[in-house]
DNA sequence: TCGCACCGGGGCGGCCCGCCCCGACACCAG
DNA sequence: CTGGTGTCGGGGCGGGCCGCCCCGGTGCGA
């Protein structure tokens, strides 16, 4: 059977180039460009596979994964992404992906990728199979956590430094007074700034703001 | 005694417009044009009256006049400013100020203010002054009041849709986002958004977001 | 009638953001 | 010794949002 597959991309150019590349090998159901159009989409056709960028506007490719994953089990998820950052990976596979290519992959490939996932394979280029796993060995065995409902996992990723910058985003000031506060020039502050918002998935400081009132670190 | 007059605004001509129309009435011993400036300049002069800008990029004149004015009580405030609202008013005579002019004041009539001033004297324009008395009405006649430490006066003067607004802001929404939340143009936002400023004295987002976060407002 | 709150529009300069490139040095592990 | 990472820093750049300036309207209450 060919698979059924779902595009969810916000850009244009990458879902014609991945319609071409797919050709006749699959059924191309339909597709996306933003979280609330892949929802209602990927509901309406039910695929057998999405194909899903993780950098989405409005949430990131990971919300529509999140809404639709116990709503729709038989959906298999593939990340499509430009990146290959480890948190990347490891937050769309956390979400439930069952894999993970980035847009460098060949037509042939991408093909063979969506084939397997599509056969409950799992699929992953050999790097970032080794980041997801050494974010599992870095799991505790089998305690299942206390859950403290006011804690966001990303926030491990930052260092001490970054976590600092992190707070003073937070509350608003720019990156002059940050640099100022820490006795660092502003062009620091802004390295800083960009590796906090890329390992929190989050895009700029608004949002930042907002997931830190959330979290209770303010 | 020509009383020695030190001299606080940001803008270069208006300095200078004030020290030609005061021409050899008074002494001018110095002039600033920020809040660090003025700071240093009215320790090192220690002036018999001070022409405070209110409006100082920096904290504005409130915080020169609220740093020295336990050190130095021999020095009168006189608060000259281009705004005549009500907020403006009252928060600087709160502070301390001894008079309020506006900047479209005649150069005769500053002369005549400056001299009161340093005459112990207090300097008002009629509807100013009644700004004041009606503020003085609303406290409560002689109740210390409990001080509580994390509320600010400022607060009671925002309308109820402008508090909704400040805490948008706060939290780092941005204009349209808050409008479409609010389901109001983001050009209305925008007013409701200048008005919060003007009232909390503060001059852009960042400031409120720490405003907001020191007072537990977020 | 006047003021005020609330709702909008047009325009505009500035600056801050987010991102791209690049480099340095220190530290630690393999 | 090499590589990775954290921290520090620079140049450049486009876009967008901000803050503010005009202006208008409605409705309500003093």
């Amino acid at each position: 059977m060919t698979p059924r597959v779902y595009l969810v991309d916000d850009h244009a150019m990458v879902r014609s180039g991945v319609r071409a590349e797919l050709g006749g090998a699959v059924d191309v159901v339909g597709e996306a460009a933003d979280v609330a159009g892949a929802v209602e989409g990927i509901r309406a056709t039910v695929p057998d596979v999405v194909l899903l960028d993780v950098h989405l506007p409005g949430g990131g490719g990971r919300a529509v994964l999140e809404t639709l994953r116990a709503e729709l089990p038989s959906v298999r998820w593939l990340a499509l992404s430009v990146s290959d950052a480890a948190e990347d990976v490891i937050a769309v596979i956390r979400a439930g992906a069952r894999g993970y290519v980035t847009k460098s992959i060949s037509g042939p490939d991408l093909r063979d990728a969506v084939a397997r996932v599509a056969d409950e394979d799992v699929v992953f280029s050999p790097r970032l199979a080794g980041f997801v796993l050494d974010a599992f060995a870095a799991t505790t065995p089998s305690a299942p956590q206390p859950e403290d409902p006011a804690t966001d996992p990303g926030l491990d990723l930052l260092s001490a430094r970054e976590r600092e910058v992190m707070q003073l985003l937070a509350r608003g000031y720019t990156y002059r007074e940050i640099g100022s506060r820490l006795f660092i020039s502003v062009k620091t502050v802004e390295s800083h700034a960009s590796n906090v918002l890329r390992k929190l998935q989050l895009s700029n400081r608004n949002e930042l703001t907002r997931w830190a009132a959330t979290n209770r670190l303010l």
